[in-house]
RNA sequence: AGGUCUGUAGCUCAGGUGGUUAGAGCGCACGCCUGAUAAGCGUGAGGUCGGCAGUUCAAGUCUGCCCAGACCUACCA
């Protein structure tokens, strides 16, 4: 307290005081306000309170449970969280049921790292089980977590893509795609086992070093000719184009030859055997010396855009013949020379050897060029299989192992195709059972057809007119995403996952006539046991007889089925839900995720889009812009937040950034956000401290009693608020944070809050001046309490607890503040107050300076000479005696225009500051001629005095 | 490599249809107050509007190119 002696009258003042703590503490406090709204089923208590009541529905995308939640889960979830309260304050009933993505590989992978792997360790069944319960645990885990940034939510009944419910109903839906004629069975290499006779998932392969042969393999130009005049010069010898490989035994697979678009070739002449040969340029050289040729020139080069077919074109302008497959009538099978991206010129010839049926960059090229294999050459076992073709090149039934590639190598010589054949060592995939290595093979796959009936049109009319895309350029995105798409291959070869359960006939491979009802029954199977009712299931318990003839599909289905069922499986199951849905919101990786596969199996299962909005937010990013990497050391984890500063402060991050684009976390812009939350809080901590003692059952003024400063306060608050109300609506959070922090700052802080000091402290405490602030703190205090609520959820409590009055258990049980007094001053209304803030704005400059020359000190010390043109002096005149108090000095004289004191910003304002040489009264620091009049209180103004022991003074206007 | 998006003061953000010295809040510096005090008030200093070129009488705002970053394409949720 210094040196300074208390005065004898601090005691008849009305100071703040409040039990709301200046610092939040919130790491600690926050979960104490989660244990009571768990405690109180808050949850619960808001759904009883809305029913019947207009829904908002925003549906919820499923997380994948695995892994600790990361900057980009709490963004999500946050935003989420922010839109269900705003939602709920609005009056609607707006649910919020979280869910999680629960099949897939990311947890067949960690649960082998804890149990070993299916068949060596344990049955698939047996696997599953762990799968499922280590699910279950991450999901219990990311679930604290969740709860902890205070997101609101059915938090003890989510969904699970692994219920058994869930799983019956992807089933379900799944059949009734297939019923809507969506389904097609196609071909698709995937890695292949021929001791184990089946498809291997990507995690059953492991990489091992195996010996080859590599080859070099002519495959001729049709067109030699012309193929020099594509390089520029003009030539009649013989041309090829050189592909080398390690698996020879695909060559009779061959469909195309791909060469990079960009990439330049040369035309080599050997002189020796006269002919010409296309190689990758930087190849020539390595390419002759292992050909052991030595006398050759290069004729010309050309890029490979030049002689080869790109997307774009319709037809190859240049064919090879296949050096030893013969078409129908025994000439020599043609194949394009096509262009890939795939292609590169490290190795090689720079031309790559194509095989849609045998190579996953094939077949996605080949798809691309409309290229497809009629036949599988290869069988189960990996033997070549009997058609007349491969039977008159004795390959039939030879193993692509060994024989089989031997006698391709063979007929490549015979040929005189071969230009080199060497032992090559490589890393190549093995089967991580047989430690044998695998092959690439075409396997039936089950696909969603975009075309056979309809769907990629009907979604796309979907995405394009029933659904409100924000920001807009996610319907571009989208759009282009899908049009590009290739049919959706839904098949895994995996032991977690949902069965594709049908029943294919063994020779013809047509689904059983009876799949719906079949369908159904493996359903009601699933609810009742989960997905092992399936794989554990004899077929015959369904089929009967029918059994032998038909083979039980064992594929899984691609979780990103499961996830994009939830419309059926969730939105459609849930009394409290509906379909559509009025917002889905995610990343914006998800127009390639959920918000597609959502959209294709909702087009595909109803005919229209399964949400009204899809709303998108960036990804979180670290100060640079940077995505966030263990190896840049920059991740933000959402628990160190909360701990170190809480999840308001978090949250209002979330709130005050702009979630269109990349989100910047870093501790500069967390301590940033702190100071803005700090700010807020203690706002509304000097509010709360200034209604102490009111009790607005009996103290409140009346609309028509309120001063007018105090109207004025009120009326600006509840344009706010329709302001702040918009904001929400549109999901402008960062203005929303904006226009609260401006007006806790600028017309709270800085002006109606400072000038009301003198009358909260001074006046008597149930004056018709005090009680008529209190009477205004106490609105802004229920409007601003329910106004921070979708962000600041624990603050916003706090506040709520601190206010007098009757009250619900929560501020999420009340909706937008509408008790505002009517109150109208056309005198003095918003536009005076503005004048009056331009003026004190030109005094603060005047006292500034008047400090500055050591004039003065505190504004209290100073007097006021204004020197102001006539129309401003009968404004300032409608204060009377009280516009010192606006402009906190302790007097204000008013003088015609006359060039005395200093000029300001304002034309008609000069202002002349002096120090008052009044005495200061003890009580209220102003300086006053009156101090000292009373004799019982020789150290206070008159108004002190009135204020200690008369009536109290009068206030009209602040 | 391609597609989409982003780039305004140290930080977070405003800046309809191009038009005076580019704004706000925070932070920072300085000052005041000590009856919001690990607070509050005031004043002030900070910007090549990512870069370059162009259209125009005039560009942060239109066009092109470039740079940096993010997301998506290699079937991975």
């Amino acid at each position: 307290m210094n040196d300074k002696v208390e005065s004898q009258y601090k005691s008849t003042l009305n100071l703040p005081d409040t039990e709301f703590p200046m610092r939040g503490n919130l790491a600690k406090r926050e979960p104490e306000l989660l244990a009571r709204w768990e405690q109180i089923g808050l949850y619960q208590q808001i759904r009883e309170a809305r029913a019947g009541r207009d829904r908002f529905i925003l549906h919820d995308g499923p997380p994948y449970a695995n892994g600790t939640i990361h900057a980009g889960h709490a963004v999500n979830k946050v935003l989420k969280d922010i839109i269900i309260k705003s939602q709920t304050l609005n009056g609607k009933d707006a649910p919020y049921v979280p869910g999680w993505d629960c099949h897939g590989l990311p947890i067949e992978l960690k649960v082998e790292e804890k149990v070993g792997k299916v068949g060596e360790n344990l049955s698939a069944s047996e696997f599953r089980k762990h799968c499922r319960e280590y699910a279950a645990e991450q999901v219990d885990s990311q679930r604290t977590d969740f709860k902890r940034l205070m997101v609101l939510g059915d938090w003890e009944n989510p969904y699970l893509t692994m219920d058994f419910k869930f799983e019956a109903d992807i089933i379900r839906t799944l059949g009734r795609i297939i019923d809507n004629g969506h389904l097609h069975k196609g071909f698709k290499p995937v890695n292949w086992c021929s001791d184990c006779g089946s498809a291997l998932a990507e995690a059953e392969v492991e990489y091992q070093d195996k010996k080859s042969i590599a080859i070099d393999v002519k495959f001729a130009f049709a067109e030699p000719a012309k193929l020099a005049q594509a390089f520029g010069i003009e030539s009649t010898l013989p041309a090829s184009l050189v592909i080398w490989t390690t698996t020879p035994w695909t060559l009779p697979a061959n469909e195309a030859v791909s060469v990079h678009p960009q990439i330049e070739y040369s035309l080599v002449q050997l002189t020796e055997q006269q002919e010409l040969l296309v190689l990758a340029s930087d190849l020539v050289k390595d390419a002759l010396q292992r050909y052991g040729i030595d006398d050759y020139k290069v004729l010309a080069t050309a890029n490979g855009a030049a002689f080869a077919q790109l997307p774009e074109q319709n037809e190859a302008p240049f064919m090879l013949l296949h050096p030893f497959i013969p078409t129908a009538d025994g000439q020599p099978k043609a194949v394009p020379v096509i262009t890939g991206e795939h292609v590169t010129a490290d190795s090689g010839t720079g031309a790559v050897h194509t095989a849609p049926m045998h190579g996953a960059d094939d077949y996605v090229v080949c798809n691309q060029f409309g290229i497809e294999s009629e036949q599988m050459l290869v069988d189960d076992a990996g033997n070549f299989v009997a058609t007349p073709v491969l039977e008159a090149l004795e390959l039939a039934g030879l193993s692509t192992a060994d024989k089989g590639n031997f006698r391709v190598l063979g007929l490549l010589a015979e040929k005189n195709a071969l230009l080199k054949k060497e032992k090559f060592e490589h890393s190549y995939p093995h089967c991580w059972r047989h430690k044998t290595p695998i092959i690439f093979r075409a396997t039936p796959q089950w696909f969603i057809s975009m075309h056979q009936a309809g769907l990629l049109d009907k979604a796309m009319q979907e995405a394009d007119e029933n659904v409100s895309w924000r920001p807009s350029w996610g319907k571009a995105r989208i759009e282009s995403m899908m049009g590009n798409r290739p049919d959706w291959c839904i098949s895994r070869q995996r032991t977690w996952g949902v069965p594709i359960a049908l029943f294919a006939h063994k020779q013809t491979g047509e689904l059983h006539p009876q799949t719906p009802e079949l369908i159904e029954k493996v359903a009601l199977m699933v609810e009742e046991q989960g997905i092992d009712a399936w794989f554990d299931l004899d077929a015959s318990t369904l089929l009967g007889d029918d059994a032998e003839h038909y083979n039980k599909v064992t594929d899984t289905l691609d979780v990103w089925f499961d996830s994009g069922v939830t419309h059926t499986a969730v939105c459609l199951q849930r009394d409290e839900l509906q379909m559509p849905a009025d917002l889905y919101l995610e990343g914006s990786d998800q127009h390639r995720g959920w918000f597609q596969s959502s959209l294709l199996t909702s087009v595909a299962a109803y005919g229209h889009a399964p949400y009204k909005t899809a709303l998108t937010h960036g990804f979180a990013v670290d100060g640079q812009g940077r995505k966030m990497s263990k190896s840049l050391g920059n991740i933000v984890e959402p628990k160190a937040v909360m701990n170190k500063l809480g999840g308001d402060i978090l949250r209002w991050w979330v709130a005050d950034t702009d979630y269109s684009g990349e989100m910047t976390v870093s501790d500069e812009i967390l301590k940033r956000t702190a100071d803005a939350y700090r700010r807020v809080r203690n706002t509304c901590r000097f509010m709360l401290a200034n209604i102490n003692g009111f009790n607005p059952a009996t103290d409140m003024v009346a609309g028509d009693e309120l001063l007018p400063l105090d109207a004025w306060i009120i009326a600006y608050s509840r344009e706010l608020q329709d302001t702040l109300i918009a904001y929400y609506n549109a999901y402008d959070f960062k203005a929303l944070t904006k226009a609260l922090m401006n007006f806790c700052v600028s017309e709270l802080g800085a002006f109606y809050l400072d000038v009301i000091k003198d009358r909260q402290y001074t006046c008597k405490a149930d004056s018709l001046p005090r009680r008529s602030a209190q009477t205004a703190l106490y609105h802004i205090l229920e409007a601003m309490s329910r106004w921070i609520a979708p962000v600041l959820s624990f603050t916003a409590e706090e506040i709520w607890e601190n206010l007098p009055g009757e009250r619900t258990a929560s501020v999420m049980l009340s909706e937008w503040y509408q008790d505002f007094p009517a109150v109208s001053d056309e005198t003095l209304g918003d536009a005076y107050w503005r004048r009056i803030l331009e003026v004190k704005q030109a005094v603060n400059g005047a006292l500034e300076k008047a400090r500055g020359d050591k004039t003065i000190g505190a504004s209290l010390s100073a007097e006021l000479d204004l020197y102001v043109s006539d129309a401003l002096k009968t404004e300032l005149e409608k204060l009377g005696d009280e516009l010192r108090f606006v402009l906190l000095t302790s007097e204000v004289r008013l003088h015609a225009m006359a060039d005395e004191g200093d000029a300001t910003e304002l034309d008609g304002l000069r202002i002349q500051v002096s120090a008052s040489a009044k005495e200061k009264c003890e009580r209220c620091w102003h300086h006053s001629d009156s101090v000292g009049s009373d004799s019982q209180h020789p150290t206070l103004c008159q108004r002190c005095v009135d204020n200690v022991e008369g009536d109290g003074e009068l206030r009209r206007y602040a």
